[in-house]
DNA sequence: TAGCAGTCAATATC
DNA sequence: GATATTGACTGCTA
């Protein structure tokens, strides 16, 4: 009986154990478990946070797709304005339009700048109907560009279709309306019509914005130029680096414009393909493609628009991050030589003057023959720093002048560089650039510089000006022989001021003023001369109209508009 | 053909 | 960097 009770307690205590084995198990399981779910959750809620985050960084979307509808939109009436500002002529009828204002198909509010100016001319039934303060007008539009931090260049570009120098001219002396041709009344229509559609003016502030936070406005429309030219031979040296070898110091910026413009890419084909905002885009921008080239394989419209944008900020990255292979001097006065040795050395003497100042020269626009041929990419650089040398010997330029000018270089480089010049496969990129430039600038001696008046002759012009302002042919030439100039500077210098002449007299505000001389930026003592205002029996009505409005215009400065043509006049009468 | 209006763009200036 | 100045140019007109 004992043993039989005992046996069951046995059997019990076995149980129990395995029970409490059993259970160490579950808990231990149960745990494992609960560490895995913690381990998850934990998983999850970085994952949470992560896309919290992403959320939270893309939170511009919207506003990114508006800007870049805007800057469809201006990709589009960029290409209007290129082509259509060289008509010669306005024609209300041709709507130039385009400029900015198009995005009318976003904004069915906007006005066409045709159907403005219908409004704004009906009330007069004619043309003559239309009259604008331009004075107001350009006050308005100044302090527009102002109030929203627009540059005198893109609103140019972009709404106005001229550069940033007329910009400023046209703003600071705007004509009378009356006094206006209609080509000259077009840039006013604009501009009154940019004031008056709003959508216009958020556009160009929102490119405005965009273009001065990661792109560097690139304006001025693509042309053929030495610069051009430079840098697709360094381009495609850069890719056959690329290609071959990494002895390439300008690598890394290539790769971060590359790399800033995929991400725009990306975000544009993004854009562009998504199907609520896929509407049409039907202007490719072939002349872009041919201007730079591209970076992915062409697409069809509607991607088209991508592809304008790659090139625009492609364009754009490669003029700011490359300031060091930018061709910059080619096209300066240093870069050529007029054919008359007086002259070449006149022109680097006067140069010299300034050359403290200078720094490597800048990027300017100046054709070149579109047949240069150095795309072998295989110049003899000994040929090429024996022909500069014997140029400089020839022309008595000095090292430093040339170095200075030409190769932005001191003139210890410019001797190391012709004394002792490497083969052109053992060049650097940038070691390549000095050969390009000094290949250009033998290759177009021809180019006219650009003359820079000294005081002392802009004082001897004036001087003359004031006894003869239509100088006759002689006089021309006795001027141009004694200040060393050529002829056609003197007379367009002649043709500049009286022009000039009569704009300031234009444009004056009603208040009296200081007249000062066009010369008067420089310190020149006779920058403050008296003018005429008494009228002569012998004017015109034309002559009449316009002394009246200089007369209460204008009441001290330089001799006036109506004694220039007084005097023409009289010549003509003595004829 | 001279002169002009309008403009560009290199350069100066701020 | 933005704006102003100015020599040079184009296209038109008388």
């Amino acid at each position: 009986m004992v043993t039989m009770r005992d046996r069951d307690i046995q059997r019990l205590e076995q149980e129990v154990r395995r029970l409490q084995r059993l259970l160490q198990e579950v808990q231990e399981r149960s745990a494992n478990h609960v560490a895995l779910l913690q381990q998850q959750l934990a998983n999850k809620s970085q994952h949470i946070e992560r896309l919290q985050a992403k959320l939270q960084s893309q939170q511009d979307y919207e506003k990114i797709k508006t800007e870049l509808r805007s800057l469809r939109t201006l990709m589009q009436t960029t290409d209007d304005v290129s082509t259509e500002v060289k008509t010669p002529e306005f024609h209300p009828s041709v709507g130039k339009e385009e400029v900015l204002n198009e995005s009318s198909s976003s904004s069915s509010s906007s006005l066409s700048l045709q159907s403005f100016i219908k409004e704004e001319c009906d009330s007069g039934g004619d043309d003559d109907g239309c009259e604008f303060d331009t004075t107001r007008l350009a006050q308005q539009v100044k302090e527009a560009l102002q109030r929203l931090n627009i540059g005198q260049r893109v609103f140019g570009h972009y709404v106005l279709g001229l550069s940033q120098g007329t910009v400023s001219d046209i703003l600071a002396r705007p004509k009378p309306w009356s006094k206006l041709t209609s080509r000259g009344k077009e840039p006013f229509l604009r501009m009154k019509h940019f004031l008056s559609d709003e959508h216009s003016i958020r556009t160009l502030s929102v490119i405005q914005e965009r273009l001065r936070g990661i792109l560097v406005p690139c304006v001025r429309p693509p042309d053929v130029n030495s610069d051009d030219v430079i840098r697709k031979i360094l381009d495609q040296s850069r890719l056959q680096m690329l290609d071959g070898d990494d002895d390439d110091d300008g690598g890394s910026d290539g790769d971060a414009s590359d790399n800033v413009i995929r991400n725009i890419l990306q975000q544009a084909k993004h854009e562009m393909q998504t199907p609520a905002t896929n509407d049409t885009c039907d202007a490719p921008v072939r002349q872009e493609e041919e201007d730079y080239g591209t970076l992915e394989p062409s697409v069809q419209s509607p991607v088209d628009f991508v592809q304008s944008i790659i090139q625009k900020v492609k364009c754009e990255l490669d003029e700011d991050s490359e300031p060091s292979v930018s061709p910059c001097s080619i096209s300066r006065s240093f870069q050529t030589l007029p054919a008359d040795p007086d002259q070449r050395a006149q022109v680097f003497s006067r140069s010299e003057e300034n050359t403290e100042t200078r720094e490597r020269p800048r990027s300017c626009p100046t054709a070149v023959s579109s047949s240069f041929e150095l795309q072998s990419l295989d110049l003899d650089t000994f040929s090429i720093t024996q022909r500069v040398k014997e140029t400089l010997m020839i022309n008595n330029i000095g090292q430093r002048v040339f170095g200075e000018e030409v190769l932005g270089l001191t003139q210890s480089s410019v001797s190391e560089l012709l004394s002792h010049p490497k083969p052109w496969t053992k060049l650097s990129l940038k070691g390549k650039e000095n050969f390009v430039r000094m290949h250009l600038w033998l290759q177009d001696p021809q180019k006219k510089p650009r003359v820079i008046l000294s005081p002392q002759e802009r004082e001897t012009l004036m001087a003359a000006y004031q006894t003869e302002p239509y100088p006759s042919p002689y006089t021309v030439e006795r001027l141009a022989a004694q200040l060393g100039l050529q002829t056609s500077t003197v007379s367009n210098w002649f043709y500049n001021h009286r022009s000039r002449i009569r704009r300031d007299g234009f444009s004056e505000p009603l208040q009296t003023r200081t007249f000062q001389n066009p010369a008067a930026s420089r310190p020149v003592s006779d920058s403050l001369v008296r003018i005429k205002q008494e009228p002569s029996d012998g004017d015109t009505e034309e002559d009449a109209d316009l002394q009246r409005e200089q007369h209460s215009h204008v009441s001290v400065g330089v001799q006036s508009v109506m004694s220039v043509k007084r005097e023409k006049t009289e010549d003509l009468s003595d004829l």
